[in-house]
DNA sequence: TATTTTTTGCAACATTGGTGCAAAAATGTA
DNA sequence: TACATTTTTGCACCAATGTTGCAAAAAATA
C-alpha cells in the first residue's frame, strides 16, 4: 500500500512527503468523496491547513483527484479512477449524494448519458449529481 | 411588472418589502443565474449583506428560486420556472455554464435524461451541469 | 390610527480559502 | 555519506463568504 502511494506520487513527478502520503492514503481508503474538512479532521492537525489546501490543489492539477459539484458551497474531492492526466480529466461517471449518511460516492459504472443541447452550444464537460438514499442506508 | 412581483410575493405569503421586490426583479430580468455577489453589486449597497443572504434563503425555501451546483465553491441561484412549491422543487432542466462569458443559464427545454442506478440506490433528485461555450459566445 | 408581526441593519463572530516569505525537508550529485 | 539545489511546509496575515442575536424600523392586521 505504502509502495503504491509512493509510485503514484513519483509517476506524477511529485516529491514524496509525509503530508502527501497521508492525504493520498486517505483517498485510497475512503469509499466516498472527501472535503477539506474531512481531511483536516483525520490528520490530527499534524499538518497546517495551508498544506492541505495546497496538496489538494496539486492533486487536482496532476489528475490524481477530481472535484464534485455541490449546491451547498462545499468542494468535494474523489480519486480519479479513470486515466486522468495532468490538466486533463476524463472522469465521466455519475456522482451520488446520500441524503441520510450525507456521503458522496463515485458511481464508476454509471456512465453519464448523452444530452442534446440547442443549436449554438458547445459541450465540453457534463456533470451529473444524483441525490437520494444510498445502498448502505436502505 | 411591479404588479407581477408583488403577486409572486403575496402568493408565497411574504411581506412586500423594497429589498425583496428589487431582488426578485433582478431575477425576472436576468437571462442567467445570479450569485450573491452579483446581487450585491447591482443593488448599490442599498441593502445590508445580511438582508440579501436572508432574502435568497427565503426565496429558495418558498420555491421562487432554486440553486445550481458548481465545482468552484459558489452558490448560484435562478428563477424556478416550473411550478415549484415551498419545500418542494420540481426543476428538471439542464444547467449550462459558459467557459467564456462565465454565465450560467437554465436550459428549460433540455430535460434531464433518465439514469439507471445500481440496485439499492433510491433516486430523489438529479442535477445535470454542462460546461462549454454558449450560443452567444460562439 | 393603534397594535401586532415581520423584516431589516448592525455588530460581532466563524469558516473557508489564499499569499509571501523564511525555515525545513526532499531530491540530485559527488 | 555529505553537500548543493530544488521543492515543500509552516507561520503570520489577509480577504471573502456566510451566520447569529438583538434592537430599530417597516409592513401587515385590526
Ligand atoms: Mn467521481
Ligand atoms: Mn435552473
Ligand atoms: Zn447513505
Ligand atoms: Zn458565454
Amino acid at each position: 500500500m505504502m509502495e503504491q502511494i509512493a509510485d503514484i506520487l513519483k509517476k506524477n513527478q511529485l516529491s514524496i512527503t509525509e503530508g502527501r502520503k497521508k492525504i493520498l492514503n486517505m483517498f485510497l481508503n475512503s469509499p466516498g468523496a472527501l472535503a477539506h474538512a474531512d481531511i483536516e479532521k483525520n490528520t490530527d492537525a499534524s499538518f497546517d491547513r495551508v498544506t492541505v489546501y495546497r496538496t489538494l490543489q496539486t492533486f487536482v492539477e496532476k489528475g490524481i483527484i477530481h472535484n464534485i459539484p455541490t449546491t451547498d458551497n462545499s468542494i468535494l474531492y474523489a480519486l480519479c479512477k479513470d486515466n486522468c492526466e495532468a490538466g486533463h480529466h476524463h472522469d465521466n461517471h455519475v456522482h451520488f449524494i446520500c441524503d441520510v449518511c450525507d456521503k458522496t460516492i463515485c458511481l464508476e459504472n454509471v456512465i453519464i448519458p448523452e444530452v442534446r443541447l440547442p443549436k449554438g452550444f458547445t459541450q465540453k464537460q457534463t456533470d451529473v449529481v444524483i441525490s437520494g438514499i444510498c445502498n448502505k442506508c436502505k
